[in-house]
DNA sequence: AAATAATTTGCAACATTGTTGCAATAAAGT
DNA sequence: ACTTTATTGCAACAATGTTGCAAATTATTT
């Protein structure tokens, strides 16, 4: 199911990113292609099945984050969810500003790349670093 | 540390939600009104030794959320943070739409109560229900 | 193409966090 | 004071996340 571009464009990511090529990390960002949604850990042990180590999907996710691979969603449970970053966000220099959407009907977690975070006043004394946006409601497919 | 009217006020908002009033209830709102961030689970063992048990925190907290006392805010690791919800807040119907602030520097995470969420425009298809904004970096008292 | 060096993985063991059933307890209503 | 109802604590369990270390894999050098 997934396209000989796409291998090669895992592959490039992780070379750019100085990571050796290992099945696991590729299986990971197959599964990321595959999804229109965004991730969470529970998620690549139903998906790739157990043929890979809890661990291993945890130390990947990491990896994954501090190299501006991808990022993460927040959320109103104890789940993380995981995107890919469109943009080319770098180590601790991501640059992926959009609004994140969450279906109450199904329950996926989108990515709306072109929906920019609107400006925030803050009250006096503040000073902002990042803003997150997550939109909950129902979502077109579920419309 | 509780003043008389804080007490009277917590026991007044029990009764409004028909709420029984005991120990567990009155000691974990005093935490709220006396922590000027939101709280995470752990906190109320920490805070209030351990003088209950785990899982009446987690039903308490659940209690509080069902009849709208309390809102959960978005993280992304894998608490969840919980503060007072200052508007009256009924059973499935919050509307104590505000601004959260993440300080990178000392960690609270705070209610800018008189920050309202601004508008944001869906793509096509997309129905909106509420909109989370947590902004995060350097708050008032670190800076 | 081997040999070596560096990195990544899986396992085990553990720590932390969250859930459920049920009997003991405490609060509210009479 | 008694009865009814709601809440709590305990135990046992389930799920999630972390760490050290040896084995396996990948990249680099010869
Ligand atoms: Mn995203
Ligand atoms: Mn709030
Ligand atoms: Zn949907
Ligand atoms: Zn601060």
């Amino acid at each position: 199911m997934t396209t000989q571009k796409q291998k090669e464009q895992i592959a490039g990511w992780l070379r750019t990113c100085n990571l050796s090529i290992t099945d696991t990390r590729v299986k990971i960002l197959e599964l990321f292609l595959k999804s229109n949604g965004a991730l969470e850990h529970g998620d690549f042990e139903k998906l790739a099945g157990k043929s890979f180590d809890r661990v291993t999907v945890y130390r990947t996710l990491q990896t994954f984050l501090d190299k501006g691979l991808i990022h993460k969603i927040p959320t109103t449970d104890t789940s993380v969810r995981y995107a890919i970053c469109k943009s080319d966000c770098k180590e601790h220099e991501h640059h992926d500003h959009h609004v994140h959407f969450k279906c109450d009907a199904c329950g996926t977690t989108t990515c709306l790349d072109d929906t920019s975070v609107p400006s925030i006043a803050l009250p006096r004394g503040y000073a902002m670093n990042n803003v997150e946006v997550v939109v909950s409601g129902v979502c077109k497919d579920c419309k």
